[in-house]
DNA sequence: GTGTACTAGGACAAATTTGTCCGATTTATG
DNA sequence: CATAAATCGGACAAATTTGTCCTAGTACAC
């Protein structure tokens, strides 16, 4: 469904989403071991994260990353995916093909477009806040 | 969603059923030609769907591919996809972890589960008859 | 200022997916 | 039997995605 990157993207923002919660900045190497994802490939993603002003950076000692109250409630699922995996999770075609549209549809177009819209509106619906709520009572995971 | 394998292998046997309705058997040059897929390729994915007895193969002059009447009602999208990805879109979680389930999910798990089950119903609902049906009138398209 | 703990970013490497090439084999036809 | 038209299958090549390594730069603490 989404790349690695976009995988590792979501759990990482997810991790420090529910660390800034709590007053805390994490660094690299705690998120890694937090979501269990190889560091350097996730130092990578976080770099586009921030680039794209989801996470937010602090260099040097006591360094690390973090997200504004504010932004949790407000960043969307679907923003990580578009920063990571770009559009393609909503546009382009369940055959592949270049220009299917309603008006020249290949042959499941109506029916992957109503799958689509359903998962559009999962990720637009979806905040980061949300994505933390279990993660403080220990319904949810990330890592394994 | 789906590899691009599994795209030209969709439209190639929805090319060759809408052909094998009208008694033509095809050759692999034909379907690519009319699928726009890469020959050599496409040869590839068409062994993986004999293989699988989605589509029958006939070596030698006048060879090609088709597949029986019966088999144009009864296999479905979903054998397909199996038959290219294997059970990759059934399966696995959205975050990519590999032990998510019911009892220990990720923050995702359940928003997940109910759109694949949506994908995994369309496929399983869709024959191959099904997706010929446009394309005898002109209003599907397997091409660009 | 120096050391230490961090992120940034470029270059590289490995793995996977996508795609090509070519010889072997099969089958119909003359 | 010879030829032509086709699939089969293995080896190879290119492109993309995933992942590593190393250097530079930054900020805090002493």
């Amino acid at each position: 469904m989404f790349s690695k990157a976009c995988e590792y993207g979501i759990r990482a923002a997810t991790y420090i989403a529910s660390q800034s919660l709590e007053g805390r900045r994490v660094s690299l190497k705690e998120i890694a071991e937090e979501i269990d994802s190889p560091v350097a490939f996730t130092a990578k993603i976080l770099q586009q994260l921030s680039r794209n002003k989801i996470v937010a950076s602090s260099k040097g000692a006591y360094g690390g990353f973090e997200i504004e109250k504010s932004n949790i409630e407000r960043i969307k699922l679907g923003q990580i995916v578009h920063a990571i995996d770009g559009d393609k999770v909503y546009v382009g075609c369940g055959l592949g093909l270049k220009k299917c549209n309603a008006n020249k549809p290949c042959p499941v177009h109506d029916r992957f477009v109503a799958i689509r819209d359903d998962l559009k509106n999962m990720l637009e619906a979806t905040s980061l806040r949300e994505m933390t709520m279990g993660l403080e009572v220990g319904t949810t995971y990330l890592k394994r």
